[in-house]
DNA sequence: TGTACATCAGTGAACGCGCGTTCACTGATGTAC
DNA sequence: TGTACATCAGTGAACGCGCGTTCACTGATGTAC
């Protein structure tokens, strides 16, 4: 019983597939599901999968990179006008949530992945580090620099802590441990890294 | 050819696999090596694995575990005398160093199964989470407390960092990429992380 | 408009392989006499 | 001191299972006449 209606639909079913992987990966981890769980997460049969993808490592790269650009180019539009503590006391409210702690699945894949990835392939690394140099970017511009360091240093600093606490916070099993790790990197961050910086913010 | 030599020798056997598995853990993942591999590397067949252990959970729980543990109670000893800035910064110099990041399969635990601990079961999450208190701990006597954080939340901010620093450093291709994410927050940690910290020397 | 055919996205059974685990066996050690 | 036996850490073959991948097949769609 195939279901196909016409040219373009091979390009839906390609999505789906990224979709159901993007999500399985995040919350099973990179090896934690299959190529049969996959496909059976979009709905499809296993074998069907190799008419939209060279081989597994080939969605693995896919299915990672594709959520980050997508949430980076949502997030730009989000976050249009801000900058400076304004832009950071948001970001840091809204990526170190309890919702975000609790649905890696639709989550940043950093985050999710973030051991698994140091491990994988050139071909998902190197996908990873071009959109991991975008959001660098991307936080340059609304942190601005200030008297002691550079743009990039401070847009690495705040990656840096952003992704570490939400992955602390996910490895703990005490809930209110966790919020406490939640809580206390959010106010550092809104209220405590670097209170002088200079806004810059994007037109 | 068997090789036994009198009592005390299984204890020394147990510890062999624990101590290859802790590094073949952290070096290819909760998942990317098997018992096979694993008492390969310890110089034993797979078989006799289970009459040291229940199962692999078992083992994977204290191969996690046993390492936290350790550097804790060396680095204790290390930095005894030591306290607030140039506590972290010393800290911050070894945890975020070249070497640390490029030999994972001794280094942190926290930080080369990151996301594979967030999806361990209970037995695991659980020692980790009892390792990462102790670790707490360490840090919040180490740091004291500042005008606008409790020393509980400073040492959790400053965990944090730590974690998700070397592993953004091990997540890049591009090493001088890499080289600049660790520089950027030792930076931070050892110059700008609450300059006005009181410090609370252990005695 | 109606019939015959080509296309090709998706099916589902099959493959070889490595996994976690079990178990009958081996043989060096420690003990009994 | 010397021989016979019990112990038990470690061996290695075997098991059932799920994986990634292949491939002959199906059947709804679009096209030709």
């Amino acid at each position: 019983m195939a279901m196909r209606y016409g040219p373009g639909h091979k390009e839906k079913t390609r999505e789906k597939i990224l979709d159901a992987a993007g999500k399985a990966f995040r919350k099973h981890g990179l090896e934690g599901v299959g190529v049969d769980g996959v496909m059976k997460a979009a709905g499809l049969t296993a074998g069907g999968f190799y008419a939209h993808f060279k081989n597994r490592d080939a969605l693995v790269a896919e299915a990672v990179s594709r959520p980050l650009r997508q949430s980076r180019l949502l997030y730009e539009k989000l976050t249009q006008g801000l900058g400076g503590r304004e832009w950071l006391g948001q970001t840091a409210r809204v990526y170190l949530s309890r919702a975000h702690r609790d649905h890696p699945e639709t989550g940043c894949p950093l985050a999710a992945l973030q051991s698994e990835l140091g491990r994988s392939g050139a071909e998902t690394r190197g996908a990873v580090e071009a959109e991991l140099e975008s959001f660098l970017h991307l936080f340059e511009e609304k942190l601005g620099k200030s008297e002691k360091a550079p743009a990039t240093d401070r847009a690495i600093v705040v990656l840096a802590q952003l992704v570490g606490a939400l992955s602390l916070a996910r490895m703990v099993k005490d809930e209110k441990f966790s919020d406490r790790i939640l809580l206390a990197c959010r106010k550092f961050l809104a209220e405590e890294f670097e209170a002088e910086s200079q806004t810059s913010s994007a037109p």
